[in-house]
DNA sequence: TCTTTCGTGTCATAAGTTCTGACATGAAAG
DNA sequence: CTTTCATGTCAGAACTTATGACACGAAAGA
């Protein structure tokens, strides 16, 4: 659904958290993108911020190379598979409070409006 | 269950994601803090790292001040629902493979949970 | 009305984080 | 033996966040 494929497109993380994550360096996830397998968005500062998407990639990209895969191999495999573009949040809200605002009204379109009201203590 | 409140623990997100998300000022948020409404996880080099529990509680403090409500309050308010400290991932005190899949399993839990007022929030 | 208290905005300064590009290297491939 | 790969590491610049201080309009008290 929609919704799903909307959540895990929000781009939150900074590298810091997806060093964390997938337990890979620096350098080598922003080699994994030089080589095309992951497009994190960027901020208005240009910082790289990555979605749950993005870190599922690099894991498999990760898994790929352990188990002896080539990047072409990985990214024509990928190609067929994926090709949702990670939504930018925080970069539209810093440089466009109006911008942010469509988006706003856009996501909630794209996830089909629900009928809230529920709160979230109760489900904790 | 036990892993719902550690991935909703996990220290994962930087500031500008968190006001992104909350639309709230950093000023705001640290003011928060001040007030302990809110315990952001820290990492090496001393930055605030919150988890969603930590989103959901500035949205809850941003509620209740537009109802009139103040801070002692909603401190003790707070203080009767228990909550556990937030993790942070930086520890390793958890496999970040686990990590991953806990984050995720519980961003799609939350998944329209909270009320529309707030677009974005939802979705997170 | 005068004085505090609140919740925020805004600055300044310091320090942490991330960016790009470049040089280096062991392992594999040719 | 020479390239190509995938990474490490460094440097310098730019971005982000931290803390503390000064300010201020709105509310609350005295």
């Amino acid at each position: 659904m929609a919704e799903k494929q909307l959540r895990r497109s929000l781009a939150i993380l900074p590298m810091s958290t997806v060093m964390a994550l997938t337990d890979l360096s620096a350098r080598q996830i922003r080699y994994y993108e030089t080589q095309a397998l992951v497009h994190p968005a960027r901020n208005e500062g240009n910082r790289r911020r990555y979605s749950l998407n993005d870190v599922d990639r690099l894991l498999e990209v990760k898994d790929g190379l352990a188990s002896g895969m080539d990047f072409a191999t990985m990214r024509h495999l990928y190609a067929k598979t994926h090709q949702v573009e990670s939504t930018q949040l925080e970069s539209k809200r810093l440089s466009d409070e109006r911008a942010r605002h469509l988006l706003e009204a856009e996501m909630q379109q794209l996830a089909g409006m629900r009928p809230p009201q529920s709160g979230l203590q109760q489900h904790l």
